[in-house]
DNA sequence: ACAAATGAAACATTGATTGTTACATGATCG
DNA sequence: CGATCATGTAACAATCAATGTTTCATTTGT
């Protein structure tokens, strides 16, 4: 239902290529979130600026992982996609003259910057190995598939 | 920036009929708000149905509080505004067979969901009238003025 | 040289919110 | 009763962000 799904896609990513792919290309990724390379390239460049992957061109080239998945929290992910907007509600207007709206908005805006503390807190401390033995747990009672159902 | 500015312009409505107009109609509001009757209407219908206010037609007609400010909270008016989604991050597929998808959703969602409760929390204890009392306290320093400063 | 890959700009599509127009209905005033 | 003022609602337009697409330049390996 929401809006911004690049978190999602992201990790996905990222956890296959520390399972599976070595060195998927952008076209390799886009088959298997059911998009675009392009779109692929947009979403991983922040991860690259972070340091988290880098990008080799050329012939053979593609995405590749530069750090243990232990050390990437999820708030390095939502860093490295320029922190997009959390929330769906909430004020738009940007300087209001009504002190009603200015006591309104400030509450409002008190109470998602709460609810924005604790999430920026458990993206800090949740690492992407640990969803990554999620996934293992999931792939557990299907000891004889090797593989995990994801086109790749 | 956020998407859905409902709740903040029903709460400046809401407080403004509790202090100032009793009676607006819905062109009075829209004038409150910068936006258009129809869109006020539209708004409020939800406000109505939950009981928080009544719609009057006709001649001298328009919108007034059936209760006290104070037994309304914030999740009254978000129930009324019909419970619109929170997050504007999140996964989008819905139902993925990959099980590192899975896994990745999983986690995002029961992160995502402890920050709805909490927001849930917060919205059931804040009442309206508190955000009233918020507005008084922003008057206070220019206790000569006795009007808000928002054209009605 | 050629093929395979990323980088990036420009533009199109999509979906949700908001804005707008138009008209029907109901209520009050004269 | 008729005129006016209000809401109720359907249908459509505009807007904005996210996503998708096309295109071309650049880099790299065979």
């Amino acid at each position: 239902m929401p809006r911004d799904s690049r978190m999602s896609r992201v990790l996905h990513v990222l956890i296959h290529m520390d399972r599976h792919i070595e060195r998927p290309t952008s076209l390799q990724i886009s088959k298997m979130l059911g998009t675009n390379p392009v779109v692929v390239r947009r979403m991983m460049s922040g991860l690259r600026d972070q340091g988290i992957v880098v990008s080799v061109k050329g012939h053979g080239g593609g995405w590749q992982l530069t750090r243990d998945l232990k050390s990437v929290s999820l708030y390095d992910v939502y860093q490295a996609l320029g922190k997009p907007a959390l929330f769906n509600i909430g004020p738009q207007s940007e300087n209001p003259q009504c002190y009603v709206e200015q006591a309104v908005d400030a509450r409002i805006e008190q109470t998602l910057s709460e609810a924005e503390d604790l999430l920026r807190l458990r993206f800090t401390e949740i690492s992407i190995a640990e969803i990554a033995a999620d996934f293992e747990r999931r792939m557990a009672p299907q000891s004889d598939t090797v593989e995990p159902a994801c086109i790749t």
